[in-house]
DNA sequence: TGCAGTTTGTTGCATTTGCAACGATATCGT
DNA sequence: ACGATATCGTTGCAAATGCAACAAACTGCA
């Protein structure tokens, strides 16, 4: 079996890079034509409507964005009118930045039809379907994660434990502590 | 339900992006180490393996990369002296690009260690993950095939017929008389 | 034949990206 | 308390990217 028996149309890491960009354009067609939302912008918004007030560095941590794309997507956004930023009291250091009421706003009417349209994508798929998607996915990272060579995860990528006491505030992020 | 509810770490689009990319990352790092190799470049090299001499059109047609993209990755790659360009003599807006002798020799170092990875990853699943993720994955792009708003998918990420009547010729790229 | 319309590959341009370096602040060790 | 170290966010820069415009070459139809 030569070189030239491989097939790109079955590698498995150009599959996954297909069909996620295929759907991250998609989507971004959604969010994008609202206001003119990027991938970064939108994950950094969604993920302030979670935790509320936040710094650069934990944004960056949690939806697998570059320190600096974090922090130009924040600057847009500020200028935009959809987020504060703040500097923190207690360490000068940090930025507080929170969603703007025009952000809310933006989300209200942004985040339905994108989950909307996951619903469509998953609706096609059987529950055994979802649970396998699962286990695949958390597999392949298994292997990635016990790779030195590779980045590692994000924390909140991680599997989340199914949720024992819930202490009523949303924070996925306060698990933060690993230095 | 509120727009603060939704979890980034728990929608698809973005999960598969996150596992994707982190693949990506960890491969490039193996054939960018060799030579620097882009992800453009090695999907213009691998194809190229199979198809011999294609012009750009084709490439970009089968690997899922934008024109401009495929044009500058094989000027990158014809200065690197890992890549061929001929006019071709029936059509002379065509090129009919090749991989140069150095090109077969690069991959014929780099493959193997990629293939390697892919196996490294897919030993992780079973024989049923592997098989629940092809159909996964098919189901997806359906959903994608039938919106109109989607981009379409390229004709070499079409499932393959179980390759009936092999006419000892690997044009996958032959089927592509669309127009 | 001749001319409108298409196709092919390249290029200009504005934007995005990743990485590293940086200034500012905080923390730690002694 | 003070200097070495580490952390945070921003920025410079070079490379990559997507889109549209383009010239050159082909096609088709009158």
């Amino acid at each position: 079996m030569g070189i030239d028996d491989f097939r790109l149309a079955r590698f498995l890491p150009y599959r996954l890079a297909v069909l996620s960009e295929r759907i991250s354009r998609r989507l971004s067609a959604i969010y994008g034509a609202e206001a003119g939302l990027s991938v970064a912008e939108w994950r950094v918004m969604v993920h302030l409507a979670r935790c509320r007030e936040v710094s650069v560095r934990e944004i960056h941590n949690c939806v697998n964005l570059d320190k600096s794309r974090v922090s130009r997507a924040v600057t847009r956004l500020e200028t935009a009118g959809l987020v504060q930023k703040t500097g923190s009291p207690t360490d000068q250091r940090l930025l507080a930045i929170s969603l703007s009421p025009e952000g809310w706003h933006l989300l209200d009417r942004i985040v339905p039809p994108t989950v909307d349209y996951e619903a469509r994508l998953l609706a096609a798929l059987s529950d055994a379907d979802c649970a396998a998607l699962d286990t695949i996915i958390e597999k392949l990272h298994r292997v990635l994660d016990a790779d030195p060579e590779a980045r590692p995860r994000s924390v909140l990528d991680l599997p989340q434990p199914p949720d024992a006491g819930d202490a009523s505030a949303p924070n996925d992020a306060t698990i933060d502590r690993t230095p």
